[in-house]
DNA sequence: CGACGGCTTGATAAGCGTCAACTGAGGTGG
DNA sequence: CCACCTCAGTTGACGCTTATCAAGCCGTCG
């Protein structure tokens, strides 16, 4: 009942007792920064649900080449996309906090509870719209519309978690970026200068301010 | 009971009380090469469970850049990735058959199958790790990795829906791998010539033949 | 037979990656 | 207290992969 994020995440709508089992069934967590919470690869016993901070979800490739699928934020939901093993590897970015569960207890509940079930399918359902729009943005956007819909994206995802505002915090290096919007460091880094040479964004430490979000929806939207 | 795909969909494990049940609420459909099954922004008033041909789903930029977000080939159920509306396009590439359900019928229905809801639920995580997949071949693969992966992804389906064979089928134009795999169709062309040249596969009529397929996994781990 | 669409091939160019040097903040230790 | 190191980020020069533009091929169909 106190956690910061239960009406955001797939524990809202639940009724009190069912809350109630749900709480006497989480193990309260923590990771520090760069901190390992799991590897692709390991046999998912635990799934977790993201209270505070930021989580890098990513897959790697024999050679080294990475690619981010996607940022952990509070309310985001871990362990979704995998059956026995996980998919891919999840460490802290931020000093995070999580509920987590005993793959098998999640099991067993989600068994008894089709409106969980059905929250969890909604849930599943909403990563893989996001997923569809990430592989328009990695296979059709110029470098310079990834970078804008990304911080878009970022602004939206806050503001759904109640810190809306023009200024976006950005917790993950430019490396992180980088991965996750398949371009080079170096890419991120200049384009993010150009936007700010345009006076499209103003740069400040960990994050950026939005200062002409009408002509980033247009370079989002064109 | 006569559906060829039944066990290969979500139609699997179904009681055949369940199976009568889900056959009554079923409109047997069909669908001309090239012809619009729904279109991004519709309102998804209509689910489809694919029992033959492929379909190509695709989101559009305004300025015409297309990504194909994925193809649904028998087995595959559309209508599960929107909560109102289509995020994507739908349209057949071969001839098309399918099962379509009301959205208001099937919603009804998973409301008292849980098991069916599970069912679904596997599926749509099956889905988001498959997209995951394809993050990573767009974001971080070459040309060449790309048209590797896709031609063993396309043999790893058709093998699972009972048609295994090194000749893989390929229904869709060049156009449609271009815009699947983030290139355009000249250098599709030229990659899946160059492999011809060396001997990796044979480009037959609507498919290739896999003639090394030990070099192709190299390729696609690497 | 001619037109058309899908595909291939070639020449050229652009966008982004690669390599490398530099900057500045933060931390460490003599 | 300041020299030094480290690391993330920025900037510049250059080059490669892939896109773009353009021409030609071939099977199909009216």
């Amino acid at each position: 009942m106190s956690c910061k994020v239960r009406l955001a995440s797939v524990c809202a709508s639940l009724a009190p007792d069912e809350l109630a089992l749900l709480d006497s069934l989480a193990h309260p967590t923590s990771f520090a920064p760069k901190e390992t919470i799991f590897s692709q690869g390991d046999t998912a016993q635990t799934v977790y649900n993201i209270t505070d901070g930021m989580v890098r979800l990513y897959k790697l490739l024999p050679d080294g080449r990475r690619q981010i699928v996607g940022f952990a934020m509070p309310g985001d939901f871990l362990g979704l996309a995998m059956r026995d093993a996980f998919g891919f590897s999840a460490d802290a970015i931020t000093p995070v906090t999580a509920c987590s569960f005993s793959r098998a207890a999640y099991s067993a509940l989600i068994d008894t509870k089709p409106h969980l079930l059905r929250r969890l399918h909604d849930y599943a359902t909403h990563e893989l719209t996001l997923a569809q729009e990430q592989m328009m943005l990695l296979g059709r956007r110029t470098a310079e519309e990834r970078i804008v819909c990304f911080l878009l994206a970022m602004r939206e995802r806050w503001s759904k978690i109640g810190r809306d505002s023009v200024t976006i915090e950005l917790p993950m290096s430019r490396q992180d970026m980088a991965d996750f919007l398949g371009l080079t460091i170096e890419t991120v880094s200049r384009t993010l200068t150009r936007l700010a040479k345009t006076k499209t964004i103003l740069i400040v430490p960990d994050g950026v301010r939005l200062m002409d979000t009408q002509r980033m929806a247009n370079m989002a939207a064109a």
